[in-house]
DNA sequence: ATGAAAGCGCTAACAA
DNA sequence: TTGTTAGCGCTTTCAT
């Protein structure tokens, strides 16, 4: 027995038997005497041995069974957004069953510096999955083609060489402003998610400001696919709540406001509805407000937000499945998940 | 070079090196001369070597470089809770500069079968953080005693063998209950964290209620501490504002309803808030309302909940260093953050 | 059903 | 400054 921690060959000596019968008594793959396997459990015992060193196996099969998931933005917001939290769980719900555990990497783009965080640089994991986006200039996603990391994108432009899953977000914003039409209203603004990694705060001109994130470009085009053109279009630098109060109260602040506004998210909608009721404007009466998403938010009760529902938890589902594909050596198939327009409380016909 | 991705031997002999002193070449901790640095390195471009295998590293080294973070409950729950999400953040940038990563470890105990993820029991670590809880009991904590993994224990009872970070919430509860009494109320309820598992959603006796959270027992010891005896105590199965509403909605439904509420958290004392406006009861007016955390919560606005403030960053941080100090093989000693009383909007006078 | 041997890819003594 | 050597702990042919 070495000085340090038991090994299996200390284990294989103390049970009389060689070390690949021993590994053979803790993976059971392969033939075994039940007498054998259970005098090497109990010698195990004896020397207080837990089982085999995860570090040893990963080397000797070259995997690490190891998922890396890098957050699109600072974790703090991320996790902030029900969205991010909801697909994160689905994920690691569909990868627990497949023996791979996740590995959380920051996607933040540290201004004085690398803008790659070092775990994407050199984390032990077989898979990656780039939440939300990802362009092909993205020097995340090039440091793990770099390293031949296999890697799944989220929301992303379709891109040769990485798995992509997504929603049908376009086609789902036209619905919902069809809907939003379809109630008479013809003075229609947005709120955004943000344009670009400057993220900024305040109302653009889509024609020309720099529009680099897939996400919001989707959602945009998908209310001008109705044939709407917003009057206007606020950018928002996060998916919160109060940066939707804040938009809210700009769009909804002046005489000659919208009769709508469509939100590129949830939170974002919550945000405006609570800067119309500070405004001491009603909802849908004076103004409608629509999301996307599809969340469960308690403090817009006793309304209920129209929307459009994304089917979070099979997101999580179809990336789990995108990264068995992977492993599996194959090249899964784009995904594209279906939404649902979901009519609530907060959209009314125009006022007269 | 061998037939697949190519190692640091094939760029070594590429580069008419030896081994070791290409691995110099990318480590950098060791003598090396500058033209033979540069030559490895034009050879591992050649190759397209992107760099040293970590899995042969971590089992040379012995290290995995590798956090596990149990979460204690579903993700989804947790990720909800901007408290855990806070806290994990803080964590993740506290970790990085140590070149660690943070492995996500499901805490739920599935109740068909193994009350203990797979992960805990085989998943490559250096370090363990058991978030919330954990009594001596749990049997996840005694999987990591089992395989000698160092642990650091959030908001847990000290227990010996386990670093133990936490916040004086007892203490800060007694002050906020001090607060609330310095108005005059007597009839003061409060809305808790689960007790246990079992998650109970209603009023309990806390004389013969099983108390197994000691997060939960301590919140309301500060307020026994205060010499209050509430008239109420609502359990709640999770941190969520929803739960806080139908709590809120139970003990202030009455005529004989209490004139203060001490919510543990704020996401819970928000809730309650909700149900007091659906109930045409006045903040702080009619009833006062208090909670715990200190989190910025826009859709309580205008109102500013009086609170707690405990310090979410900085424990993160603090379980950082407790980290860094078991990987040094030390034993760190138990860290309790202050917390502060913060008096907003939503607490004043007993109403005449 | 069991054992012997090779080697996954790397780093760290130590020697030159 | 560079090279030689020896494993880290394990799994997996291949023999027996």
């Amino acid at each position: 027995m070495s000085s340090n921690r038991p090994t299996l060959a200390d284990v294989a000596a103390a049970a009389g038997v060689s070390v690949s019968t021993a590994s053979l008594a803790f993976s059971g793959a392969g033939p075994i005497a039940q007498a054998t396997r259970e005098r090497v459990l109990a010698a195990a015992q004896e020397l207080s041995y837990s089982g085999p060193n995860p570090l040893g196996r990963q080397l000797r099969r070259g995997r690490a069974g190891i998922v890396g998931v890098v957050i699109g933005d600072a974790l703090r917001r991320a996790f902030r957004e029900p969205v991010s939290a909801q697909v994160l769980d689905g994920l690691v719900g569909s990868l627990g069953p497949l023996d791979l555990g996740v590995l959380l990497i920051p996607g933040t783009s540290d201004p004085s510096g690398n803008p790659v965080d070092p775990l994407i640089e050199s984390a032990a994991m077989d898979v990656a999955v780039l939440m939300w986006g990802g362009t092909d200039a993205d020097p995340k996603l090039a440091a793990l083609r770099r390293r031949g990391i296999p890697t799944v994108v989220l929301e992303g432009l379709p891109m040769d060489g990485v798995a992509s899953v997504g929603i049908a977000d376009r086609r789902g914003m036209t619905e919902l402003t069809r809907h939003v039409l379809e109630l008479g209203h013809t003075r229609i603004a947005t709120v955004t998610l943000p344009f670009n990694a400057e993220r900024g705060d305040g109302l653009v001109d889509p024609d020309t400001h720099p529009l680099d994130w897939e996400i919001t470009r989707r959602r945009l085009a998908g209310i001008l696919d109705a044939g709407v053109r917003p009057v206007a279009v606020y950018e928002t630098p996060a998916s919160l709540v109060e940066h939707g109060r804040t938009a809210g109260l700009a769009l909804l602040g002046s005489p000659d406001r919208p009769t709508a506004v469509i939100a590129q998210s949830d939170l974002l909608a919550a945000g405006v509805v609570l800067a119309a009721r500070e405004l001491g404007l009603r909802v849908p009466q004076d103004v409608s407000i629509a999301g996307f998403d599809g969340l469960e938010l308690p403090w817009v009760a006793p309304d209920v937000l129209t929307t459009v529902v994304q089917p979070l938890e099979d997101k999580g589902v179809a990336i789990g499945q995108a990264v068995a594909t992977l492993l599996a050596g194959e090249v899964p198939h784009a995904v594209e998940l279906p939404v649902a327009l979901r009519v609530g409380t907060t959209t009314g016909p125009v006022p007269a």
